[in-house]
DNA sequence: ACCTGAACACCGTTCAAGT
DNA sequence: ACCTGAACACCGTTCAAGT
């Protein structure tokens, strides 16, 4: 269903700031494509974020006008649910892999992990596109995992949705740290330093416990705490599940 | 800090449509301020869902011009983490309960899904504005709790964040969902039943495990699972905790 | 069938000018 | 100090007109 082969050129952001009337963007000669559009689409969001996916920019970018875009794609939401899926089908693909259940669940967690980490507009793509394919591809991935497992049955929907849930939530607010970090200044270590001390500053009566793992916020490793998030599920798994309240 | 007797006035959304060149728009006598913006901002997301709020609806609401609400607010971003921020903390008041830790934590999630669920700008807001005084507002209230709990001083904030994110991550999916459902025809029953039928339809072969739980969709209740994810991490707590990999 | 690009109806943000 | 609202530089989307 989807193709393996697209190869993602990362073109360095253009240098060029194009004047309002000037309109010298050469045509191209082969047609354009839903692929193409979309692989365009990525390399976008890839150099220049989020708002960098212009349908303006798009059509520079692919030498077309920005009517052409729709004959192909619905619309913007359309654009990013594909570019979102096609990323994912290929995450998923390399993580791929005959070990235990556990591990491999570990693994396509990290691999959706480091992908979101790496693409920010992944992890927002992903929110916004509730149920659609880049969600079931996930779903599935973790399921057969599951299946695996001594999971039983009415349960498996309740579990891999959980894990489903805990992957993408910290996936994606872990990429928005990062992103903040990048947007403040890109050195990591400091931004976290600087947090870390607005933290120690907080009122002692009113933010105890933030004041006191202000230290631990700076020597904590993002990818080491998801990993222990995800292996806290899968134990809770093994043990009798029975409805609190 | 914040101020708990604001009341939002959940007003009709007005069914005037003014035209480009109305602007019969009266003055108001009182001040603006940062709180009057907010309330209105909160009662606009409210209404209009994330889309509605806009400068220029705000500024109709407030009877003043878009220039002025940027003497009380910085930009946009600042207006949603605000608005955001004043409902998290609403929340928290109303979840806090002398049970046991494990009980006030339930709770404490529990608001905070059915605060996201029924308003789906808060999630959003709350991705886009990390490490921001929302989020560590519900770090502590979590973190307060797990202090009372048996967890280890180092891995403490560890669990906090596990927990924060699978709240977080949760909710905002769920929420997500619903708001499909809205846009879609508003018949929750009715979309899941759509969505179930077309993973049962799904290619049996690359998609053996989201064919098998399609059923488990329509019976599946959203906070019930949540609560069970709480509890599979409440209870992985408990057990030693070694690093895997 | 597919592409073009001007036009439409919006945005957030700024800023000279007012009180 | 605080407010006004036109202006600027953008958006996504549509659609008559072209090939």
């Amino acid at each position: 269903m989807e193709r393996c082969s697209i190869r993602i050129l990362l073109q360095q952001a253009r240098y060029v700031k194009i004047t309002a009337m000037q309109k010298n963007t050469p045509r191209r000669e082969d047609g354009l494509s839903r692929e193409r559009i979309i692989e365009e689409s990525i390399a976008l969001l890839d150099s220049r974020g989020e708002a960098g996916l212009t349908f303006r920019a798009l059509a520079e970018r692919l030498a077309t006008g920005t009517g052409a875009i729709y004959w192909h794609i619905s619309n913007k939401n359309d654009l990013l649910t594909s570019a979102c899926n096609e990323i994912v089908t290929r995450t998923l693909k390399t993580a791929a892999a005959d070990v235990s259940p556990e591990q491999a669940i570990r693994a396509l967690a990290l691999a959706l992990f480091d992908a979101i980490d790496a693409r920010p507009w992944l992890g927002s793509a992903l929110t916004r596109a509730p149920l659609q394919s880049p969600m079931v591809n996930i779903l599935e991935g973790l399921g057969q995992q599951i299946c695996r497992m001594r999971v039983p049955m009415p349960q498996q929907f309740a579990a891999a949705s959980a894990l489903l849930n805990y992957i993408l939530g910290v996936s994606v607010q872990n990429a928005a740290n990062a992103q903040l970090g990048r947007a403040l200044g890109g050195d990591r270590a400091a931004i976290l330093g600087q947090v870390a001390a607005s933290w120690a500053r907080l009122d002692a009566d009113q933010f105890p416990f933030t004041r006191s793992v202000a230290e631990q916020l700076l020597v904590h490793d993002d990818r080491a705490d998801f990993l222990v998030g995800i292996d806290l599920i899968l134990r809770g798994m093994f043990t009798t599940q029975k409805a609190h309240v």
